[in-house]
RNA sequence: GGCCCGGUAGUUCAGUUGGUUAGAACGCUAGCCUGUCACGCUAGAGGUCGUCAGUUCGAGCCUGAUUCGGGUCGCCA
């Protein structure tokens, strides 16, 4: 092993091109490959930047060439001499015009077998490819995404500095909130019994700068959930987060299209037409069974419960009489690829949703084999075929049910599982939506109330305001969400800053007079000292990051992502702790497991 | 908490109805090679078949439990 001694860097790898052919410079990195070919060796240099091609022959100082013997994979380098243009020349790397022939080489660093190869197009498990993080992070394909969303906050940054933002940090050891997902605790060790929670959003504080008076505020909140974890989801996550004092809906909204085209600008070079479409929630529901449709193909949902309001087929009667519905797909020209198994397996994708079964109509040129026709009169067949412009080679799909949200809802997913396996999604579109006039409360049977669907600040519609405790069910909201290829990115509201509104929110949603002081009471006594109209939004940065480079998996951009049991395989997190660091917190653990 | 899938050289996988010494590719080691770039050629090393128990004359293969990982439903205001 040598030191640098008096090299220091000039280039990075990634960064020469043919315009510097003919000049002297010091590259560093490591070894991604050398090929010794007995009298000439090239060896690939690596850098944050890219790759760089380094040369060694009969030429070369005898000692350089010796240890130029001597290179193996993700050893570190720094590595001194001249660009010069190839002579064999490849596209497969940027840098593939030229190369740097050496004269002087420092070997900064030895490495042992790595337990994988670093290179792109591996195929490896990931609990190996997390434990060894830091391997699999030299990859490009892995390290291009971390440094893409460096350059993705820079813009968001730089967007909200111009917008007059002013960019707050809030806290993160907080008082734990009774709404919404579960809290991670954080036990105080001065307040013995005493618990912070880590903040699921900067909800709270956030309104309360805007109280504070600084009009516009932003932050790269890092957030916490103590849920599980799926693909798109991880416990610790980043949001990015604003408030904006003096606003509407319309407001909020163009800003933060604002912010999407310059982002898809400045990092994809991908121009996006503003304004977005505004779609009410009820829509969105009705035609793609979604809050976050994704509008990149058809297969829209209809409603054809007019059709059978005098129907003998037992299931659509009953959920007619219930004050239910009945919704169609028709999967136009599918008949060869939806064969009799593969509408089974929609079927159980429905039922996963919650449908009680999904009933169809195959109308092949041979004949139509349907679960239900024989149950209709010739008139209903001729109304639904009509309603659904039903052809030979159609596929009829119906979804009857009580609630039509979770009819809609389950026929949306089929809609998805169509569109992900008979490949009908247009892979390069960038769609986006807003879905508004959301439900301002959501029934939960589980705690047998009224919850508030975004959270309990936000403003119902002016319209909807006499509605709150009489039929909350009907009550919209000021809420609004970002959504892309249907994925939510994003959503906010407007928020009350009428105390007394807000008390009728908190009754509405069960909230004794105590309770709400307890939780909320230094928020609601903020209010009454002159609140400007405000409200505000967050994104999912590691979605967004994903969305826009086009990832399967949140983990792909985000440096040290935990896995489902909430684990950090690398680090080993979380684990047992000292029996003195417990009793310092007044800690005892009850055996249970 | 429920359901589904998986665990065999360092890595990715194959492994027949339960039957001799568990194979391949890549990687690794050694040698050769002056235009390679997934370099090439030759030779070699490398295995508690996740763990435990059971069935059997005999288990990588069958059974049970367990563990780890992935996906998903519930959950995620």
């Amino acid at each position: 092993m040598e030191t640098m001694g008096n090299l220091r860097r000039t280039n990075y790898c990634g960064e020469v091109s043919l315009n510097d052919a003919g000049k002297e410079m010091t590259v560093c990195g490591s070894i991604a490959r050398a090929r010794d070919k007995g009298g000439i060796i090239f060896a690939d240099l690596r850098d944050t930047t890219g790759i760089l091609q380094m040369v060694f022959d009969e030429d070369t100082p005898k000692d350089v060439f010796a240890k130029a013997e001597s290179l193996k994979s993700e050893y570190v380098v720094i590595a001194k001499g001249t660009l010069r243009e190839r002579a064999a020349k490849t596209d497969k790397i940027a840098t593939g015009d030229v190369e740097l022939y050496v004269s002087e080489l420092r070997i900064l660093s030895e490495a042992q077998t790595t337990p994988f190869e670093i290179r792109d197009g591996i195929n490896v498990n990931d609990d190996l490819r997390l434990r060894y993080r830091y391997l699999d992070l030299r990859r490009p394909s892995m390290h291009e995404p971390i440094v893409l969303r460096s350059k993705i906050c820079q813009v968001v940054r730089n967007y909200f500095y111009e917008q007059h933002f002013c960019e707050i940090e809030t806290p993160t050891l907080i008082k734990s909130t009774p709404e919404g997902a579960r809290d991670y605790l954080v036990p105080s060790r001065v307040q013995p019994g005493h618990f912070y929670a880590l903040p699921q959003s900067p909800q709270l504080y956030k309104q309360i700068l805007m109280l504070s008076g600084f009009d516009r505020y932003f932050q790269v909140a890092r957030c916490y959930r103590d849920e599980d974890l799926r693909a798109d989801r991880q416990p610790e996550f980043t949001q990015i987060d604003e408030e904006l004092s003096f606003v509407t809906e319309d407001d909020v909204m163009t800003i933060n299209e604002g912010l999407i085209k310059r982002l898809w600008k400045e990092i994809l070079n991908i121009d996006v037409a503003t304004p977005f479409v505004r779609m009410p929630w009820d829509e969105a529901m009705g035609r793609f069974g979604s809050d976050k449709p994704d509008t990149r193909f058809g297969l829209e949902i209809q409603d054809v419960s007019s059709v059978f309001a005098g129907t003998g087929f037992k299931p659509f009667a009953d959920a007619l009489a219930s004050g239910g519905t009945i919704r169609a797909i028709n999967a136009k020209g599918m008949a060869d690829r939806l064969t009799r198994k593969n509408i089974d397996k929609l079927g159980d994708v429905a039922k996963t949703y919650g449908a009680k079964g999904l009933a169809y109509s195959r109308l092949t040129a041979e004949n139509t084999t349907s679960s239900f026709e024989k149950f209709l009169t010739e008139e209903e067949k001729t109304a639904l075929y009509a309603a659904l412009g039903a052809e030979t080679g159609d596929v009829l799909l119906i979804v009857s049910d009580t609630d039509w949200v979770r009819a809609c809802t389950a026929l949306g997913q089929v809609r998805l599982e169509m569109g992900r396996k008979y490949d009908l999604i247009n892979k390069d579109a960038f769609n986006f939506l807003w879905v508004v006039d959301f439900p301002l409360f959501e029934y939960s049977e589980q705690e047998d109330r009224w919850m508030a669907m975004h959270h309990p600040f936000t403003m119902p519609k002016p319209e909807d305001l006499d509605k709150v405790e009489s039929d909350p069910g009907a009550c919209r909201a000021l809420a609004y969400d970002i959504v892309l290829n249907g994925v939510e990115l994003g959503g906010g509201s407007i928020r009350i800053n009428d105390p007394a509104l807000q008390d009728r929110m908190f009754r509405a949603l069960g909230f004794t007079e105590e309770k709400a002081r307890e939780s909320f009471g230094f928020l609601m006594d903020a209010y009454k000292y002159g609140a400007p109209p405000h409200g505000g939004m967050a994104y999912g940065l590691d979605r967004l990051v994903m969305l826009m480079l086009k990832k399967d998996s949140i983990r792909d951009v985000i440096a040290f992502p935990k896995v489902q049991n909430a684990g950090e395989p690398m680090s080993g997190a979380p684990d047992v702790v000292d029996p003195k660091q417990l009793s310092d917190l007044s800690i005892a653990l009850v055996d249970n497991h």
